[in-house]
DNA sequence: CGGCGAGTTCAGCGCTGTCTCAGCCCGCCT
DNA sequence: AGGCGGGCTGAGACAGCGCTGAACTCGCCG
């Protein structure tokens, strides 16, 4: 992957990942260094706030729940130290949705467990540049031939009219559009796009795709196109 | 967030928070920072007077309750030096109340625990017009399409007739009229508009949001829209 | 003490979005 | 040409979200 964290001539963003289940620390690991962010990890809090400082990461990944200390005693260590450091937090939906409250506030944000591996990804890039980019920063836009996505505002136009996607359908035509001229396996695409404990097969891939081509794809040139047997890609036909 | 301290090209306002409980301090220094000011804390009425001197903050938030001294000695010493710094007081709803009213002539105000960021944002500003704009400031007025708000009376006209508002609803459209063309999240909302005790859950947002919509956005074009699953936004019907 | 306005909760329900599935289509291979 | 298997798509089940009106509490004022 080229275009996620280290593009725009800017130094790749160093992200501490503080987890303590072993499966979702390596599959966040994996995903977030190949999508072009430096990664240092940490199972428990007291090793978080160590590596913090010894890191000095750009962000922060915080599950809420840990073994020893709980996620905000882990800020509230960090916060008195001095440091600024934003921090996305990884909580579960049911039990502490309150205790969530105020993370809001302070240009941080939460991604509610499970989560698909693009959620966390767009969260972490959206913070980042709200911290970097300072005050004026323009919206953010992904554009490709005549697509455009806006992910502060979730809209999306083909060739200047504005068209209605479903979160999910907006998720996946973000997927394509960052991965435009990549080809993309259906198996790919679940588990990019979908929760991470989504258990149906890529049969859904395929609805969400026709939807996808009827809503955004329906005029010439055509750009989403099919390759049997091996995935979807985005790009502007072959001429 | 773009629109809130340091905009109409004037610099960032810095400010001076005095609050010792910790969470309080940290809350209010995060959003206020989000919010586009420079801030800088203390903890205690001595560093706070160090810190005036040392900073020169254009204003200070004031926690009229502190461990070594009241916030009425340390606001003594800072005019006993010379020093003409605005103030807005953090005073919680009792007795005392009575003491800081006596103070707010001078064109300081005063905000009651527990407070919603809204409203001390909104004091903040307020004040800081007033000092800086001298004598002959315009009345402070928002507008989004037909919409008009002025923040000083708390009169709000839809196409040139007036509507009627309680607290709550005004706070909630002036947040939503701060941050037009931004989507916000019902936690977002949650975080700034009510106080930060606030314990409920966010159907109080789509209840209010329900009544705003009654009240200012019965005609067309309508302006506040629901992006389900993500939150709402207000903004002139897609172009 | 009664009435009023504001804030808050809640339950019902309509609707949207998600997901599955079956039937059909189409490309590819022999 | 025919068969096979992967891909496409519309229908339908289902769950959950968001909207709304009603009821309740509380503080304030007459």
């Amino acid at each position: 992957m080229s275009t996620a964290a280290g593009d725009r001539q800017q130094p790749a963003a160093k992200l501490l990942v503080v987890e303590d289940e072993p499966n979702i620390l390596e599959l966040l690991a994996a995903s977030l260094r190949y999508a072009g962010f430096e990664v240092v990890t940490a199972a428990a809090g007291s090793d978080a706030v160590q590596a913090a400082q010894r890191h000095r990461p750009d962000l922060i990944v915080l599950d809420v729940m840990l073994p020893d200390m709980d996620g905000f005693d882990v800020l509230h260590r960090l916060r008195g130290g001095g440091t600024r450091t934003p921090v996305v937090f990884l909580t579960a939906r049911d039990s502490t949705e309150d205790k969530v409250r105020g993370l809001t506030l302070g240009g941080d944000d939460y991604v509610t467990k499970p989560f698909s591996l693009e959620e966390v990804i767009a969260r972490i890039q959206a913070v980042l540049r709200r911290t970097r980019g300072g005050a004026a920063e323009p919206s953010p836009r992904l554009a490709f031939a005549d697509l455009e996505l806006d992910e502060d505002s979730h809209e999306v136009w083909r060739n200047g009219t504005q068209v209605q996607l479903s979160p999910t359908e907006f998720k996946l035509l973000r997927y394509f559009m960052r991965n435009a001229g990549r080809v993309l396996s259906k198996m790919q695409i679940l588990d990019h796009v979908w929760d991470y404990d989504f258990r149906g097969d890529t049969g859904i891939v395929e609805s969400y795709v026709s939807v996808l081509r009827r809503k955004i794809d329906a005029s010439e040139p055509h750009l989403l196109h099919t390759l049997r047997g091996v995935g979807y890609v985005m790009r502007l036909p072959s001429s």
